[in-house]
DNA sequence: AAGAACACGTGACCC
DNA sequence: TGGGTCACGTGTTCT
């Protein structure tokens, strides 16, 4: 009860402007003094979107990237390393099948600090992973840009990234440094299709998952990011049911909020063009919506178009978007929540305390003068620059056994390790080679692994006796999965794992080219194992309608599984 | 002026227990039910001090590692994959130098849980990776050991890490499996002398830094940790100046709240001996004892142990710790919290609506009955724990530009980045020298750059520089970009990108196949654009040498672009 | 129903 | 002074 009256209040609050961690600036490597601050540069923003299978909650998350202009973000005063450089929109980047545009953030080439760590800015990791949620619908129009910076939205359900994760569809690539990272990207467009770049393939549309478009400002908001796939999550999302559809996203999730408080929400349209939001959970209605973490993040930025100009300011083709404009809001919108406090919805009871301004809140204090609604933004985009990283630091780890921050953690330390114990059984074995020496001068860069020259030595991996099962990435004599879904009209889902075989790749593209399926949205990623995740794929009109089962018949055929699961 | 009254209920408040997230949990196995947990079990905490230069100020964390009786904790319930499994302690443990005990975590093998991930959980980074804070006087004795388990306490002060990092002195080495990390150190000593068990070497003790020794319970409390270093962290330390000295550091810490009240503190003992802790700022006095964030956790911790009994339960053989009894005092702190709230220094006005089991909070609320007491303490717990994770990855990262957790996770991925850069380098360095192949089986473990045995290749690096520019996501219309590398032997590197069409996949696989290109590592993403990563094919023996311009001429022409870039 | 996870809004701190 | 960072305690949700 109280919730709800809360509830509205969020609404309010949402309003505010969400921060827009991703901002690059252009202008700001002036302000990167710090030398050591790494770049992240070649990062691109990882966005992405789940859906939630068995739920109908959407959750969008675009991520505006500024122009120029505005650029000078969060990261440009704080020690955000991972600040690209530069960032540019290119205005032909909307997305043509969606009007909707996408905001994206780019990566800029590394302008900033020529760290020491830095050498390796250039190579964009970006590229090499990506990670898709699924879309629960065909909506999941993961943009591939490398540009997008920091923010990337995933779906935090366990299960779907468990299930990809565990897979071995872990890849990245290496490689290349990829001068494109520098380069890049134009126009975003938001479109309700979430188109987002989705650097790093994650993904395998598993199970639930939730589906983010939004990001606005920073990309993601706080809470919101991937995170939010999580079902709680998602559940926020509810209240912006109708966001995706035709118009933009803004507005439409304005128009849902003006509807919200009807609450449960109808999911608003046909997944199909726009991007449309459904609630994953019909939960409580506007209480959820209020409160929810990640959530409230969506409907921060909701509320920050809406308050502002909904659609329009976000098809920003390139200056347009307004981390200003953003900030504006969240003035407004603060000074409003301030108004509003005292509802709070989740955070409650604080609310009165300092957050007024002049308000009085309840509490004694009233200390600091007016300036609890800044430290609010602050706050607010700290958190949100500090999920943006920590999704997009699991964007970077193949394997997250969980969702969750701490499992995001510790992935991703996990992984370094595994990461460096490679690198020096490489090591060892390349200096068991003869030849070797001169080959490698990146490795001298890294502190790790030093390069010690004197090392020669034998390691040769005595260590590892063999009972590394290591379950994860083998991949070969890995169990065959295959998973179809067919959406309503002729869109399917597919995804399939498997261990790589040569030919495969070919083998199961032109199988599906005879089921008669026009592969949309797809990552396929051969490492270890061969993983397909195909997000939109489209029946010719001319067949019948497929079974999933005969797709699947067909894959495993292809594969060269027959009829083994 | 209300703060410092709201101090002293913080006082009390610090009286709760910690949590001991570190803990791991013997019996947890079972309590592991997550499949994809990863463990990070041979991570060894990393605990670390840092102390200021230019401030006295100490930070004394330590983190006290339970037996196996108490052992379960946040992790066992939680899906904290980076528990390690079982904990043991070694009685020799004990620093000679000094007599001061130290708490460790052991890294236990890898009991738990067998997650796909955790295949190298027996490579223990923490041998590799040591940063060591500086201790301003000598006091720093870190002990260097792997056991610790997820706390590592690490001066938060910027320009000590950064000095430290840039200085290059990251060293990491990967490597060696330590048995050690199994077995294990035995008792916890605590020594003011602030010996800790540092997993990784971090550190140049540069100037401020706070020093820490604590993470009684989980290791370091929530806000404790190494963060502390940072001035303001450690000025909480302030308060607890007396901790490290020859008593039992909490009851020292016990002490000096007792003498805190009189505020500035005075820092208590030598360096040399007694672990003391001098506050870095002599700040407010009390009221930064209170709310300060990290300083609270270790008020907390003292709390802990002060409500308790101070010295002798960390005096921890082995059993003693009580992750129970510490719990106990959790929910005892938390009556007298919940008595005490209204202050509640700076959450502030929160305090009073639901933390008040019955006390009927100022709140409207009061919903919840009187949970949220409990609910406090988990997430005291969690934020510890994702504190512990934070500092033990950035103990794993060895340059980290900045102290801040966003720095941090940037500097991971960074890092990431490097690391994958590196092994792909390595990779292609090996795959050049003819023996290798049998060699690393290992690498077959990692997603990464999949040991495919076939490739014997030569790097010979031909890099096509030919105008790499693409960018990343070029969309639809965008410009086409191939790019291809012929490395020696038959190993190619393409990267293509141009707009998807339909049938552009099969069309593509086709003409690599076609090109007798075996496709070993790759991710295909498509969404807006069709991006085609190959980092690694292999042409087949039979073919001619192909060109670089010969394939992209085919893939050009298989993109429908028929020779325009 | 207890626990975990999250986002939030605070107060405090530092630069 | 003001923005950034942190820890905290909450409320909410999900499991």
């Amino acid at each position: 009860m109280l919730s709800r009256t809360n509830s509205m209040p969020w609404m309010d609050r949402n309003k505010e402007v969400e921060e827009t961690n991703l901002w690059t600036q252009n202008n700001n490597n002036g302000g990167m003094e710090n030398k050591d601050d790494a770049e992240l540069g070649a990062l691109s923003s990882f966005k992405s979107m789940i859906e939630a299978e068995n739920e109908a909650g959407w959750y969008m998350s675009v991520t505006a990237t500024p122009t120029a202009a505005n650029s000078h973000e969060i990261d440009m005063h704080g020690g955000s390393h991972l600040d690209l450089g530069n960032i540019s929109f290119s205005p032909k980047f909307t997305d043509a099948d969606n009007n909707h545009p996408v905001l994206q953030q780019v990566d800029s080439s590394a302008s900033c600090s020529p760290t020491s760590a830095s050498v390796l800015n250039s190579l964009d990791l970006s590229h090499q992973l990506n990670y898709f949620l699924p879309l629960k619908s065909t909506l999941m129009n993961p943009i591939h840009r490398n540009l997008l910076e920091e923010t990337f939205d995933l779906g935090r359900d366990h299960r779907f990234l468990e299930s990809a994760f565990n897979q071995g569809t872990g890849m990245l690539n290496n490689g290349f440094n990829d001068l494109s990272t520098q380069s890049q990207m134009g126009t975003l467009s938001w479109s309700s299709n979430n188109q987002f770049s989705t650097n790093n393939l994650l993904q395998q549309p598993q199970s639930s998952g939730g589906f983010g478009v939004m990001g606005f400002g920073e990309g993601s908001m706080d809470g919101n990011p991937l995170l939010l796939n999580r079902s709680k999550i998602l559940k926020p999302l509810d209240g912006f049911a109708s966001i995706g559809s035709q118009p933009t996203l803004f507005q439409k999730r304005a128009a849902l909020r003006k509807n919200l408080d009807s609450g449960s929400v109808s999911n608003l349209g046909a997944l199909g063009l726009g991007g449309e939001i459904n609630h994953s959970r019909s939960s409580t209605s506007l209480e959820g919506y209020d409160k929810k973490g990640e959530f409230s993040d969506v409907n921060e930025r909701k509320r920050k178009n809406s308050s502002g100009d909904d659609g329009e300011d976000f098809s920003i083709d390139g200056s347009n978007l307004n981390y200003d404009t953003d900030d504006l809001f969240l003035e407004n919108s603060t000074i409003n929540k301030v108004e509003e406090s005292g509802k709070n919805g989740g955070s409650g009871s604080n609310v009165n305390s300092s957050v007024t301004c002049g308000g009085g809140g309840g509490d004694h204090k009233g200390k600091k003068k007016g300036f609890p609604a800044k430290n609010l933004m602050a706050e607010r985009r700290r958190r949100k620059k500090l999920n943006d990283r920590l999704y997009l630091l699991r964007s970077v780890v193949p394997k997250i056994s969980k969702m969750d921050r701490a499992s995001i953690l510790g992935d991703a330390i996990e992984y370094l390790k595994e990461l460096l114990q490679k690198i020096n059984d490489l090591h060892s074995e390349l200096e068991s080679t003869p030849s070797s020496s001169s080959l490698s001068p990146l490795l001298n860069v890294y502190p790790l692994t030093p390069t010690t020259p004197g090392l020669s030595c034998r390691i040769k991996e005595e260590l590892y006796p063999s009972a590394f099962a290591s379950p994860l990435s083998s991949p070969v004599g890995q169990s065959t999965r295959i998973e179809v879904r067919i959406r309503e009209g002729r869109a399917v889902n597919i995804h399939m794992f498997c261990g790589r075989r040569p030919g495969l790749l070919l083998s199961t593209m032109m199988a599906l080219d005879n089921l008669g399926l026009d592969i949309q949205q797809a990552v396929i990623s051969c490492f270890n194992g061969f993983a397909l995740d195909i997000f939109r794929a489209e029946q010719c009109e001319d067949g019948q309608d497929l079974n999933p089962d005969q797709i699947k018949a067909v894959l495993l055929d292809s594969a060269g599984f027959h009829g083994t699961v």
